[in-house]
DNA sequence: AGTAAGGCGGGCA
DNA sequence: GTGCCCGCCTTAC
């Protein structure tokens, strides 16, 4: 198993209406420093529909990116996290230590 | 407080 | 094998 799929199945077992961090994800596969790597892995995203990655957020709460840094597709990614009751305003995570999955 | 730069792990040409 | 790209994180200014 490669790296992006350990990242892809830990993205896959967030538990609906909770969210997680790169770091988060990066430690729980052993290489805290990994975060850059996880953030790479998620772009690579082969199955954005098994994968979601818009429950990765950074670890201040801030979305951070979306399928490469693209404005509208961050867009996609609030309204993605409101329909899982996970309320976003100013581009963060409203609650956001909360709701923060920890694996 | 906001901004800049360095470091890091891993994928990809 | 090398170099460069990143949806980042942390430290320094």
């Amino acid at each position: 198993m490669s790296f992006n799929e350990k990242v892809w199945e830990l993205t896959k077992k967030i538990p609906k209406g909770k969210i997680s961090t790169y770091s988060e994800i990066a430690k729980a596969l052993k290489n805290p420093k990994a975060c850059r790597a996880v953030g790479n892995a998620l772009r690579n995203n082969p199955d954005p529909i098994n994968t979601p990655c818009f429950k990765v957020v950074k670890s201040d709460g801030s979305l951070g990116g979306y399928c490469g840094r693209d404005p509208k597709k961050i867009k996609i990614k609030k309204r993605k996290l409101s329909e899982e009751n996970i309320k976003v305003r100013a581009n963060k995570i409203v609650n956001f230590k909360q709701l923060l999955h920890r694996f």
